[in-house]
DNA sequence: ATTTATACTGTATATATATTCAGTAAAATT
DNA sequence: AATTTTACTGAATATATATACAGTATAAAT
């Protein structure tokens, strides 16, 4: 999509804000009157501009006949879902996005930044199952008995944070694993964030 | 709120479905084309008449100055939180609603009817802690394996459910609860429905 | 160097649109 | 039984609105 000028996103700015307001999109005039402009046609030339660039579509003859583009429309946002895979840390580059889901504000307690894919059953008594989509809050501030993700070197890992002095443990919620020893000033360390909550898809 | 008529029904209808097919809300003359009307009249009092129930508010004099009120507008569904409660079945009447969650169409893969907020931990092992919220569809067509609402007399539990010929096992997911063992013409015995996905809030 | 796009003001106008008024008739409410 | 609401047709109209035309000026692209 073609890249918009300063004052062509006002206008649509505008235009989204207004519907918000009103529930229907605005006239030529109330743009100008929105945007402090003193011709009608000062809209009707930056709308065109919306609708070449593919943002808006106009039903001409049509009175507020202005739709916002699929793109544009703000629906519900997505949140991307995370491969957590043995090798590599979970970041938001594209290849390591499995795909997105749509999510709604208040699905959870605390806001989150994306979904953690969970494999294997190193926190299988906490309750996290193999394919589990864990809530994951980009944060480094974390407590005792916190579930993190915390990265060493290449691997990735979800485990119950427990720290004390420069000694950090992370501990599996799986008889069959063993807890991590390592120091807070270890290199290659890293809590890339936190669980805030659970999605399972079944 | 006062109900509608059939007519005011299919008017109001008439404006959502025209909204979404166009980003913006249709005129008088809109409304007859759709509805078979031969007089802009008959919209016009048509709206006045849903504006005056309080459906929808119109902006004097402003083109296609209709705007869906609050209650009226299906932003995001919402599905009813029911708790879990040893005695008294699971049923969406008011008093047993916990509260309402935003939803989102493709959250799970299959389509549910509520969530149901799990008390204790039988069914731990199968990552089913307390409070999670399970997303349940109502059905009485289950199979071998699938977790289930089961209600026998007013007890509800969420169990594995295992059938052979005319026994059912209601399996648990920990060891320290029992198996229940059901004949399929029991009275009072019911499948409520079965879990299709899984929430967890915290 | 020339064209195209951006970013407006200002005027004008055909028409899209809300809205009122005058009726008719049946159904629901009081 | 009387009144209000519902459910329209049909005509008329003020005005809200899109849109074209004529300019001016600067920035960006070719």
């Amino acid at each position: 999509m073609k890249k918009l000028t300063i004052q062509q996103k006002k206008v649509l700015q505008c235009i989204k804000f207004y519907i918000k307001k009103t529930g229907f999109p605005p006239t030529r005039a109330d743009i100008c009157r929105e945007l402090g402009f003193k011709s009608p046609n000062a809209a009707e030339s930056h709308l065109r501009a919306l609708e070449k660039k593919g943002y808006i579509t106009i039903e001409n003859g049509a009175s507020r006949g202005i739709n916002l583009t699929e793109n544009t429309a703000e629906k519900s946002q997505t949140i991307p879902v995370i491969g957590l895979v043995a090798a590599g840390s979970p970041t938001l580059a594209d290849e390591n996005i499995e795909k997105h889901i749509p999510y709604q504000e208040s699905l959870f307690l605390s806001d989150f930044d994306y979904f953690l894919r969970v494999k294997g059953l190193s926190m299988k008594d906490a309750g996290i199952m193999e394919d589990d989509l864990v809530a994951i809050k980009k944060t480094s501030e974390v407590r005792n008995g916190d579930i993190v993700v915390a990265r060493i070197d290449d691997e990735v890992t979800l485990k119950y944070f427990q720290s004390s002095g420069n000694q950090i443990k992370l501990i599996p919620a799986n008889d069959d694993f063993e807890e991590i020893y390592i120091n807070k000033e270890t290199e290659g360390f890293f809590i890339e964030g936190k669980s805030v909550g659970l999605i399972r898809e079944n």
